[in-house]
DNA sequence: ACCTGATGACTAAGTTGGTGAGTGATATTA
DNA sequence: TAATATCACTCACCAACTTAGTCATCAGGT
């Protein structure tokens, strides 16, 4: 019976790639948990902690329509985490801005992780860094590949 | 204004890492509309091509409740892509089985990842491949902390 | 051999978060 | 200025989840 999803013919860098991604997966869901929110509100705050837009640009950005977006912004809105506010040049847009309450939620719940995430990045001699981005980056783009 | 979720102050490596797990988050999503599966049918399918077992076990790999996976079996049951059969000894346990048109599905849409995976996991030496492994299971760690 | 409690699969009903289609206001282009 | 595009939003509907059970079967203790 042919592995057709290879388990990784002892590759122990494309076992522990293959980790990486699954627990990466994991986490908008369990840190949305935590955080009582949906994943597709967490993604919201977490590109709205980057720079403010409208519910259409955030609805390109989460990869749903705009009828879903306008709803996440609603059930952010109505929690404090964010704010409409009236674009100052176009009247039709909304800017949403995204409040120091959802800043720092976001902050708190993901806080610990960039720590660690330093600290491994930290261990690196620059000659090292350059194997891992190059590793990270060919990896990157075999995913990318697929779609 | 305070920079939360920090976007890599100057970290290659961080930034690297945080595009591929973006990217791979996107991929269930992706390969599934591809395929014509919701992503709770083909993370199923991927547990089946590991090995068979019952709905409440898919249930529990997939984070979901066993009602919630007995409709997932349902479904993949219904497009052909796994088989329920009666375990042999306990006659309260049922097994999922993906047959080999659901092998095929998974395999023919994931393959040019793994291939390009591959590529770029033959490209290391024995030395770099122990610096990336490092790297990875520290992410790993890392993202594993906030759970 | 017989209860008792645990486990596995499943169903029914309700909730949630999405889609598709369409509206009204405003902006942009011919 | 008329036609077209864009933005935010609403409404009706739907898919996939949850909770709360049912029923059959198994395993352990008496």
């Amino acid at each position: 019976m042919a592995r057709v999803v290879p388990s990784w013919e002892g590759s122990s860098t494309l076992d522990a790639l293959q980790e990486l991604v699954e627990v990466a997966g994991r986490l908008p869901q369990e840190v949305a948990r935590q955080a009582g929110l949906s994943t597709s509100e967490l993604h919201a705050l977490r590109h709205l902690s980057s720079s403010p837009m409208g519910p259409v640009d955030l609805a390109r950005a989460l990869g749903v329509t705009s009828a879903a977006s306008s709803g996440v912004v609603d059930r952010l809105a109505g929690r404090g985490h964010v704010e409409r506010r009236p674009h100052p040049q176009d009247r039709r847009r909304t800017e949403v801005v995204i409040t120091d309450a959802g800043r720092l939620e976001v902050a708190r719940r993901l806080a610990p992780m960039f720590e660690g995430l330093a600290r491994t990045d930290a261990a690196l001699s620059p000659a090292e860094r350059e194997v891992v981005e190059r590793f990270l980056r060919g990896a990157t783009a075999a995913m990318r590949s697929l779609t």
